[in-house]
DNA sequence: CCTACTTGCTTCGAATTCGGAACAGGAGAA
DNA sequence: TTCTCCTGTTCCGAATTCGAAGCAAGTAGG
């Protein structure tokens, strides 16, 4: 792997670096937002509004996880924070006892009504505000190859031996 | 500000959720290669990154700072830990005591050049290859400006009583 | 029925991050 | 000079994350 390394192009560079400023500002932003309207970390939040948007609200631990955090550990401690103000209850499937079905409370579902005003007017004011016309259709038409890309290639298979330590 | 919020366009969301998603995804693949070939963190091999990028391979704690991480502690632990493996060195500014000047060592730019065509190959792997023609101009141009725009706008200002306790 | 394997979630220990407090070196005014 | 700010770095406490290990529940084979 040492003879067919081309390297990037400036241009490949200033927008992988692009990628990732403007989405670690974004969150950033977002995040401090979130935690001052309704005292919510990015997480939380994230968690809260794939429920709200879930058929009756509710949905499995794994199915949470997915997508919003990269382990489990770290959903039970969300969703234990999540239910010890109320926002949440979790419940066994009588399916599969196995099984913990999360769902949202009226208390979860009004404070994601309370603080999504304010979400979205941040990521619009941020992220789509300085936007030209064109600019949405063509992030949209790129980064949803990528994503689908990214998603058909399991990360997990590239790093057999990755020995992490903590919080990454 | 309860009038005014229309919401977001599906096409809005789909884009928000997908530079959120890609970033995420991309850093953290990249971040578990880094560990895997040099044992450096994602912020680690950005620090080092930026330092052998420098003019004489010598930057200032503050400087450093900015883009890498969000707090002075941050980096001060961070730069600890590439001290304490050898990979940098601190010394006092002979202009200014109070500044602290950072420097590459051999063995730094060392573990840089060893772990860069990986990081690069990844980055090529996940980003890049997906894009058709024309997707990276498209990209490059979309994502500049936003940055540009976010760097204008301050996320200080508009969270006067953000109350964060602990890392976000 | 009983044993082995898999799946889903939680507990535990370690690592990383942040904001604020504390500390030290310069710059300017009286 | 001395006093008062300002700049820059480090220390500290709290919060969040991950991986590994442990435990309960389901599944397949004999």
């Amino acid at each position: 792997m040492t003879d067919e390394t081309p390297g990037l192009s400036p241009e490949e560079l200033g927008a992988y670096f692009a990628v990732m400023e403007v989405s670690s500002l974004l969150q950033y932003a977002v995040d401090a937002h979130l935690r001052a309207e309704g005292d919510l970390s990015y997480v939380q939040f994230q968690i809260l509004a794939r429920l709200v948007d879930a058929p009756d609200g509710r949905l499995r631990m794994t199915d949470l996880a997915d997508g919003v955090v990269y382990s489990r550990s770290g959903l039970t401690y969300q969703a234990g924070l999540l239910d010890k103000r109320g926002l949440i209850t979790r419940s066994s499937s009588p399916d599969d006892e196995r099984v913990i079905v999360v769902t949202v409370t009226d208390s979860g579902r009004g404070l994601v009504a309370r603080v999504l005003p304010g979400h979205v007017a941040d990521v619009r004011r941020l992220l789509f505000d300085p936007m030209a016309t064109g600019d949405l259709a063509a992030l949209s038409e790129v980064l949803g190859r990528v994503r689908a890309h990214m998603r058909a290639t399991p990360p997990r298979s590239a790093k057999p031996r990755a020995k992490r330590r903590g919080a990454g």
